[in-house]
DNA sequence: TGTACATCAGTGAACGCGCGTTCACTGATGTAC
DNA sequence: TGTACATCAGTGAACGCGCGTTCACTGATGTAC
């Protein structure tokens, strides 16, 4: 079932693929993926991906869908420790800032226009509507009880936080913010304070 | 001076270039953009532009430039009409989102990170700043007099309320929050004042 | 346990393509006398 | 007004490159008998 390395059959190709496209995508950005790049650095011939993906874009959904597994970890891992529900959405905003600035070329690549709509590949789509229902559901959750408020102004509550969050992602990960290297999450903390925390 | 088309001589290539890879920008995306194609479309020999342009990062310099000499001036026509200093704020704001919605190759090529650090870049540095320091003077002016603040505090509220703007241009740019083509204005006004005009 | 055979997952060569860039060139322009 | 000449801004051909994709192939694997 699982081959050794050095036989013929590489046994997890296809895995081995998307795994090289990360460390493509960290090193050369997307302008340096490609099938044949992908191929040349799992060590196998420009020919063998097609057993595996259709076509270039086939496996940009793949590297993708991968991405957005590996953020809704990251947002779950930055939640785990929150004492409560307003705490936990504090802590997935900057666990979605520290993805962005992680991983700038997968997460331009997740964002993107290569690949949308989605729809062209279901398991991408569902994969990333997985990690926005994280994000949903906190917000929901985190939503102050005492506040009535119509569900025209809930979702345009909601739509402004996101859009705070990653806004700040894509503009600390452009280096639009001019920051000392690794200052990004303490500057995230603050900026997303800011605005939680209403001046009294 | 200005000689007549169909001369041996251009006498505007370098301003037609701009033009003609704005065009491409808006039909292919960058992914169609290169010197070859910029002067295909000009109706020129593809070694031309070497005569106006280093390389091909400096043609795309320029058309970044030229980009943000029009986003400074959506935004000026955004905020013409307005009242005060507040409501002024607000127009900026969707000012910047239609830009982005409306030019959205473009608004990449501006914001990505192929010509970081602008620096190598000058007179898009320049530019840049020029139509940054509207929104930065238009959130100064806006700042309530009665809230006294730390710089630090000043400073992260401003960028927070970059990061909102900024967010949504993309989000709504990149078709990650779902409507209906030209609705994009009426829920970025909506999205905007949500948070700006806080619940009584 | 051994053999025939279908299927799977690789190889290597080749295709056409568009790209960035360089080169020697040449036609047009403008200036000095 | 005319001529010589330097300079400017084009041309067209060529280079090497990496790419996506196709093709006939072949070695390895697993199954049926």
């Amino acid at each position: 079932m699982t081959p050794s390395p050095g036989t013929y059959h590489h046994g997890h190709l296809r895995e081995a693929l998307v795994e090289a496209a990360l460390e493509i995508l960290r090193g050369a950005g997307v302008k340096g993926l490609g099938l044949r790049a992908a191929a040349r650095r799992a060590g196998v011939s420009a020919a063998a991906p097609y057993h595996h993906f259709k076509d270039k874009r086939s496996l940009l959904a793949a590297v993708a869908e991968q991405g957005f597994r590996r953020f809704r970890q990251v947002l779950l891992e930055s939640a785990a420790g929150a004492a409560d529900d307003a705490e936990r959405l504090a802590c997935l905003g900057r666990g979605y800032v520290s993805f962005a600035v992680g991983e700038p070329a997968l997460f331009r690549l997740m964002f993107g226009p290569e690949l949308v709509p989605f729809r062209d590949f279901p398991d991408l789509d569902r994969t990333a509507a997985e990690a926005f229902g994280e994000l949903r559901r906190a917000v929901a959750a985190a939503r102050p009880a005492g506040r009535p408020a119509g569900v025209a102004d809930l979702e345009a509550a909601s739509l402004a936080a996101w859009a705070r969050v990653h806004g700040l992602a894509v503009l600390l990960m452009d280096r639009r913010i001019p920051v000392e290297p690794g200052g990004e999450a303490e500057l995230a903390g603050r900026v997303l304070e800011a605005v939680s925390t209403p001046p009294k």
